[in-house]
RNA sequence: GGUUCCGUCGCCUAGUGGCUGGGCAGAGCUCUGCAAAAGCUCCUACAGCGGUUCGAAUCCGCUCGGAACCUCCA
């Protein structure tokens, strides 16, 4: 099935066609800087470029090539990593006088941490080609900077390298991602103008020299030596063309990427490898929080972990997520969340129900196709859910053949490969430990229950829920539940 | 100041000039001693004011309200 993407270039849907023409699709994605956890606007993004490469490999039967970048060397590893660090934890190991050894502890704790967190939101570390870190790539990035100074793009100033914009701008459009309009630039907004040598305000450093006991790296150019660490954009461009080679296929962020690091990162690409970054650039929106952009000053700013610790589950923040198209603001409330998870678990009661072997009437499965349709077109998943909900509002599996249901089976084995939050599997059978005197009371409450002694049922089945526990009575019985959260 | 997006039922989220979009909540019913759970049924909204049109949530204009970007940002 064709697969149709909005792409920031063109600004229109477009069809989507490989670069080689054939089946393999390089995916890049601008993954995290692992200063800390992350927070529930990175997963967003994190989980648009999962069902990105899922749709691809499903519905468009694409080999797909998904790198993640890991960016582990900027102001905040840097701070956060040094020696007096109120950040640092035992649990990164010790902290020698060796910064850029400092820096890889830190990094490499949080890195592993973000691991957890995308692999709890289902994303698999198996559809990865591969996940590099940023400093392991600094010879790319030299050689590119090189060939960017060399092309007469670059140039040195104090130890440090820009970017020559003007020059550039005289020979190639920048702005293909976002118009840029250095007339109207907002008043008080010239970072760091004054604090380097700069020949224009608008050029953007491509290597940063070496200061006082941070992390550095040698870079020999011309005879001399520029010690120092990378500029935010570089990475991306070398680590592009290093694993993947430019140009890319697809290259996916969040909105706030598109200008200026996308942008930079184009022109980069260009002028040091006269190559073309991506054929389609995907962006998604943010994440808001109670209408808001989440920040730390509205108190409103969340992690992963801090959703998680509210005991919901992870798999409902991806399914949240998967609720909203891409390019919309999504707002995040609380009781978003629980309506959400509701949703969730009714398609998975409906996925166990299929399992249920009773044999009825029949039913015919068409429902992968439609929803592949939907999500074929710019990964329309609230379309895709629509249809979902639709179906099962309309299909009662009690009613089904065995065949019929091993047939929906499948449709719902191929739509989960997508959306990935629910089990198509039998119900597993709960076997949790119920404390005896819980048991001897349930027992009791049965008893009494027989008697037709209803007062007594009801306030024995009180005190059991006042342990934590829920009675259910079945026609048999009863069910014991532990109470969720 | 510049650029862009949005305002849809109580809440969230789609919407392609005409055809009750979907989810959650809520109401009723079935089943239950009562509950719970589950299932079934019901729930016709488009910020305001103009305009275009046979017909507007959708197109145009204005007003009001919200959000984002404009060199840390997913």
């Amino acid at each position: 099935m064709t697969i149709r993407l909005f792409n920031t270039l063109s600004k229109t849907i477009e069809d989507f066609q490989s670069v080689s023409g054939g089946s393999t699709v390089k995916v890049y994605t601008c993954g995290p800087t692992v200063y800390n956890y992350i927070h529930i606007g990175n997963i967003r993004s994190f989980l648009f470029s999962d069902l990105l490469q899922r749709v691809l490999r499903i519905v468009g039967k694409y080999d797909v090539q998904w790198v993640m970048n890991i960016t582990d060397i900027d102001d905040k590893t840097i701070r956060d990593s040094a020696i007096g660090s109120k950040e640092w934890l035992n649990d990164m190991g010790i902290q020698s006088d060796n910064p850029n050894h400092n820096l890889r502890l830190f990094t490499e704790y949080f890195a592993q941490k973000f691991i957890e967190d995308i692999h709890s939101v289902g994303i698999q570390t198996a559809h990865f080609h591969t996940m590099p870190r940023a400093t392991d790539y600094i010879e790319p990035m030299q050689q590119l900077i090189r060939n960017i100074i060399d092309n007469g793009y670059g140039y040195v100033s104090e130890g440090n390298v820009y970017f020559a914009l003007g020059d550039w701008m005289a020979k190639e459009h920048y702005g293909k991602l976002f118009t840029v309009d250095t007339e109207h630039f907002k008043a008080g907004v010239r970072i760091d103008a004054d604090e380097y040598d700069r020949e224009s305000v608008s050029d953007f450093v491509l290597w940063k020299a070496r200061k006082n006991n941070e992390p550095y790296w040698d870079f020999p150019y011309n005879g001399y030596n520029l010690p120092g660490r990378p500029g935010w954009h570089i990475e991306c461009s070398a680590m592009g063309q290093d694993i993947l080679g430019l140009p890319l296929d697809i290259h996916t962020g969040g909105v706030d990427l598109r200008f200026p690091h996308h942008e930079d990162e184009i022109a980069q690409s260009k002028a040091g490898y006269g190559l073309d970054t991506a054929n389609y650039w995907c962006h998604n929106e943010f994440l808001e929080v109670e209408g808001k952009k989440m920040s730390k000053s509205l108190g409103n700013f969340y992690t992963l972990r801090d959703i998680t610790d509210k005991g919901y589950d992870p798999l409902d923040i991806r399914f949240l997520m998967l609720s909203g198209h891409y390019s919309s603001v999504i707002n995040f409330t609380f009781s978003g969340l629980d309506a959400v998870q509701k949703a969730r678990k009714r398609v998975q009661d409906f996925v166990y129900a299929l399992f249920d072997t009773r044999i009825n009437g029949d039913a015919s499965a068409t429902v992968f196709h439609d929803v592949a349709t939907a999500l074929a077109d710019n990964l329309h998943t609230p379309k895709a859910l629509e249809i979902l909900f639709s179906f099962i509002n309309n299909t009662n599996p009690a009613t089904l053949t065995a065949e019929s249901k091993l047939a929906l089976i499948e449709e719902f084995r191929t739509i989960n490969d997508i959306f990935g939050v629910w089990n198509i599997e039998a119900k597993p059978q709960e076997h949790i430990i119920i404390p005896d005197d819980i048991i001897a009371l349930a027992e009791r409450r049965l008893q009494a229950k027989k008697d037709k002694n209803f007062a007594e049922a009801d306030s024995l089945r009180a005190a059991i829920a006042e342990k934590g526990y829920t009675l259910k009575d079945t026609k048999e019985g009863y069910t014991l539940e532990l109470n969720e959260r």
